[in-house]
DNA sequence: ATAAAAAGTGAGTAATCACTCATTTATTAA
DNA sequence: TTAATAAATGAGTGATTACTCACTTTTTAT
């Protein structure tokens, strides 16, 4: 894997089931990755995921009973361990040890999901594609994500708004406008990938619209 | 068709191809739409598409040479009809009479891409689970949606930023994020549908949250 | 060194896929 | 009514699919 900053498929092989795993089962998972990401679930040939890993066909079914079990060995860990102790555990000193202003928080939370972003491209595009046909897979999402993640998020926004930082709105109502923005921001520098982009300028217009929107005060 | 939004479905049956179009034909249009919309281009099978629209599967390719064939002659003048004259058309009204305000400008903005979101939700979800594996549909897409939208809401931004109403930004960066906040409106409310929806309150709060950010001004 | 267990193989299988085509049914024109 | 044209059919086709299994190779334990 020429790409230094995909460490998330190295703790996924590394932790997988607790025991250590086999070369071509490795190799299995890479290139599952990158087939899935590619074509898609249904769009993704068991043949060509063999052939890409140089491995017999059979192989793959040693070790997953089903083409499906091979996407959720991906997926699920990603939704519920990477998801849960990863992502959380980067937002864990932003919401425990929370920043004395809004912005400091909101500063630190971009950072952190860019970082986030820029280390797992692969399966967050997997899992943007997949979760419309799976039904398990965005329940299951859901309830890790939205859940866990909303509620501690809703601690924090309600921190801020009880000192006076933010202004008087629903903590989810915060959550959706802050989260949209941010998500914009990765949307078009990660996939859309414009040609021309400031990146520090960029940052800090998200930061300054988030704050103070887009109007004109004077 | 129970849903008397589908308009844009009626409109793609009655144009197409500038002839009029048999019963058989538009029953398999409209299958068509559903079993993509629930599995994906790939997971959708054409013999299915044939049952649930009431024909044999060899009338589908009496109409349509190939399954691709079937797919684009739905999203494809999706892309470029529809979002041309009646995406845009509806935009041409706030692009080319400017509402004296920004605010104004951005509430019927919002008006206006809701009422869009309803009456096509089905096209809209086939697109963007589509959209990642034909590149010639993001073509198509990114230069028709992307090149001409762009183009105009540049002109509008920059004449609100000129007037001095809104804060001094390249038109693309304030375009991303107030069209983020569009976007995660429109994605939180059609797609997750959270059961708790206030929604007059939560456009409220959009608009001012586009407007004013979300510090507190005192 | 040897036996047992685990990992790996690839030809084979039934099912399903998109698509064809000879034939039948419905529509139109005279 | 009849001939010509178009629409619709569904059994059939080869290709591809996910998956199996009898077998070989490699690793581990003694």
């Amino acid at each position: 894997m020429k790409d230094p900053l995909e460490n998330w498929l190295e703790e996924l092989l590394e932790k997988h089931e607790g025991e250590q795993m086999t070369d071509k089962q490795s190799r299995i998972l890479r290139a599952a990755v990158e087939v899935f990401a590619e074509k898609g679930y249904s769009g993704a040939a068991t043949s060509e995921i063999a052939q890409r890993a140089g491995v017999a066909e059979g192989t793959i079914f040693r070790h997953y009973r089903t083409k499906k079990d091979l996407l959720y060995s991906i997926v699920a860990p990603f939704v519920a361990r990477l998801i849960e102790p990863f992502v959380l555990r980067g937002l864990y000193p932003l919401i425990d040890k929370p920043h004395a202003t809004f912005e400091g928080f909101v500063r630190g939370l971009l950072d952190n999901r860019i970082a986030f972003a820029e280390k797992n491209i692969k399966v967050i595009r997997i899992l943007l594609q997949e979760v419309p046909f799976h039904p398990e897979l965005r329940e299951q999402f859901l309830s890790k994500v939205a859940d866990r993640v909303l509620q501690k998020m809703s601690r924090v926004v309600n921190h801020y708004r009880e000192q006076g930082q933010i202004v008087d709105l629903p903590a989810l109502t915060t959550i959706r406008m802050v989260g949209s923005t941010l998500f914009g921001y990765l949307l078009v520098r990660f996939l859309l990938a414009p040609k021309e982009w400031n990146d520090a300028q960029e940052r800090e217009a998200t930061i300054q619209f988030i704050l103070h929107g887009i109007s004109r005060k004077d």
